[in-house]
DNA sequence: GAGAGTGATGTCAGTTGCTGTCATCAACCC
DNA sequence: GGGTTGATGACAGCAACTGACATCACTCTC
């Protein structure tokens, strides 16, 4: 038998979930986070840098998700097409029940708010970083990097508020196809 | 002669800027810049809701100046249009040099970086909000807020980083003059 | 002009987020 | 079987923030 339960940030995770659910946020301490996880309050800064970043865990591997997909696209894709490719592959990186609880906690927590910002901005710039190895200049790399996160969000947003469950994908292209509209003035995207 | 020094916010952000400086962000009490501005700890909190805000004061006027700027603009502008006349009264509203200190401060410290982050939502939001009240429709009002806002980032840290010390409406200018060029292909704003 | 507010400040005690340090002890290695 | 490792617990302590109450120059009112 192991010495210790296994699994230990993901049950502080879900500790902490249900309890910003049951009470809110600033109404949760991390003491009570980790007796519900069965652990100490010190163990749960040992997994997690603060408290806010138990609801954050796993955007670095966002961030490689989107990089390789931008890495992968080939050579003559445009940057758009690029970010396209990467977006697609980030659909896969979510647990939609989770996703769900975890967004209806952050849109009622101004504190929580601010950190996932930051993580947007990170992906912004890794998506940027991405582009510009790939030889996209400066400028157009920083703002396709802008405008796919926009996209993500907005694609996001609505996978995770559907009540049809809709693929990922589905709500992608959706978004990608109002972007076609809002610059081009008429929808053509195809496919 | 008055009970107590003039100006006690104004002292505390003054107190507050030479130590982040001077120290860091982290490695400053608040207890020390109370000190610093001849107050005690508790008298800070009662001029800004936390540590990072002490930074931050004025962001809501920011906010105001933005909106009247859309409010102000003729009817038959385009949104982007009124968002330029907002974004021209904006440049009055800094002081070169406190805005240059308080962003080398900002830039190195991720946790003022996140409140700056969600400041800047406040203002995209704001500035959408007026587009969508002279009737500019909802996604193209977000859009605009967004690109106005990241126009301004833009113009703002090339105005406060400009050895020459050119003014506010000519780097903004040239801010909306590379937009042109990276959504139009080329060189096309006359003025 | 005396007494009753008013408002910015000080004082103090308390909670909570977060950190450093040392101890523990099953599992693993040689 | 003894040493090492690695996740955890225990405990002390700092700093951010809050609530409650006291203070006292100024101001308003009669």
């Amino acid at each position: 038998m192991a010495r210790w339960e296994p699994n230990a940030a993901g049950r502080l995770r879900e500790a902490a979930l249900e309890l910003f659910e049951e009470r809110g946020f600033e109404q949760t301490t991390v003491a009570e986070i980790a007796a519900r996880a069965g652990l100490t309050e010190r163990t749960f800064f040992r997994h997690f840098a603060d408290k806010r970043e138990v609801l954050f865990r796993g955007s670095e591997e966002l961030v490689d998700t989107l990089v390789t997909g931008v890495d992968r696209a080939p050579a003559e894709a445009t940057a758009l097409e690029a970010v396209t490719a990467a977006l697609e592959a980030a659909g896969a990186a979510f647990a939609p029940e989770f996703a769900r609880r975890r967004r209806a906690v952050i849109l009622a927590t101004p504190e929580l708010q601010e950190r996932e910002l930051m993580k947007l901005t990170s992906l912004t710039d890794a998506l940027a970083g991405a582009l510009r190895r790939r030889g996209v200049g400066e400028s157009v790399a920083r703002l396709a990097g802008e405008t796919g996160i926009a996209v993500f969000r907005i694609t996001f947003d609505r996978w995770v508020t559907d009540p049809a469950q809709r693929p990922w994908t589905e709500h992608l292209h959706g978004a990608l196809a109002e972007l076609d509209e809002l610059v081009l003035g008429a929808p053509q995207r195809a496919g």
